[in-house]
DNA sequence: ACCTGAACACCGTTCAAGT
DNA sequence: ACCTGAACACCGTTCAAGT
């Protein structure tokens, strides 16, 4: 079926974006990056925009708002986070978990920036971001967990919340920078060590 | 040099302001701590005028910037904290860590709107803030530490720096409303304990 | 079909005029 | 000496005109 290449035909789909328009898209994401790494979340899209190079209203076709354009530019991140999940559930590590709160912290460390503008844009109007990468990290992380009770190395009444809980005060730790935040780790990791979680303070 | 009244004299430093000067204040921060509570981080400074009934000039005149509201309204909360770590200090008991992080996020958690426009400071040019109070509650919260090593309740290697790491964890799982504090406080406790510290992850 | 940036709308801050 | 709020400045978003 031979179409004109820039609408899609009825069965694709997917059509192919024009050439300037993919170019537009990718030089947007990468003055985003650069951005958010240097200034954080003092960043706006006609700022994005002018370091593109191109017009804030090109800015704004793509990325209607900025939570788009920061959740677009910590995507691999955030698949980074869950490919290493998935590597220490496959790995079959006795004690998985510590490794995992480690490695989130390091990556959010990696760019404080990028941490800062996903922070400041929770809770904005539109923004349940990440949907199913969201619910396969779930997943992965849940097999951590039942890995790490079946060896004994964590309490038996840890779960996946729990370690999102930690990754979360992480999070904060390292955005903030309110601390060493691998010194949080240090003093978190060992309550969840089994027997620990009995003689809680009255 | 004999001096108006209102121009304070060089001897005694502190001139009583204007009766209606002082009502102003009042009626700035009584409004604040409700606007804060109800809507958080986003609240301005003629916002708070308006709901105080004053103009905004006045305003900006008892509160240069949104932050030096912000730390009035915070200020007898952060001394309640203060007053409490004394309390546990003065009261010697064996354990009185995890009691002090306990009044901490519940402290925060009873004003999460506080909580959020204190965080949102952070950073803020010319934010230093309660500096002696600040210090205060350091000395405070070294008593504590000490005292439990002393009875053996946590490990040696324990610092104040330490239990303001924890808080703020607390502080900012609390704020974000991103998890249930007690269960973050549960985690983390029993990792405070003697003979946890020794056999970190490798 | 997409791009551009001037025009618009909004919100925080200042300061001239009033008491 | 302090108060008021209209005027100003700033910044984010839209949309009419151009390619």
């Amino acid at each position: 079926m031979s179409t004109r290449s820039t609408e899609g035909g009825a069965a694709g789909g997917e059509r192919r974006p024009r050439a300037d328009v993919a170019r537009n898209r990718a030089r947007l994401l990468a003055a985003a990056r650069e951005l958010f790494a240097e200034r954080g979340e003092e960043v706006s899209l006609p700022d994005v925009a002018r370091a593109a190079g191109v017009g804030m209203g090109t800015a704004y076709r793509h990325f209607p708002t900025l939570g788009d354009l920061v959740e677009a530019a910590a995507e691999d991140r955030f698949a980074g986070i869950l490919a290493h999940a998935r590597a220490l559930a496959d790995g079959g590590g006795r004690d998985p978990v510590p490794d995992y709160l480690r490695h989130v912290g390091e990556v959010l460390e990696a760019d404080r920036g990028l941490s800062a503008a996903v922070e400041a844009l929770r809770g904005t109007p539109g923004s349940a971001p990440l949907g199913r990468t969201r619910a396969e990290l779930e997943e992965a992380v849940g097999v951590l967990v039942e890995h790490s009770r079946r060896h004994g190395t964590v309490r038996p009444d840890l779960t996946v919340a729990d370690i999102h809980l930690l990754a979360g005060a992480i999070s904060a730790t390292v955005r903030t920078g309110s601390g060493p935040w691998r010194r949080l780790l240090d003093l978190t990791v060992p309550g969840l060590r089994p027997d620990t979680g009995g003689h809680a303070a009255s």
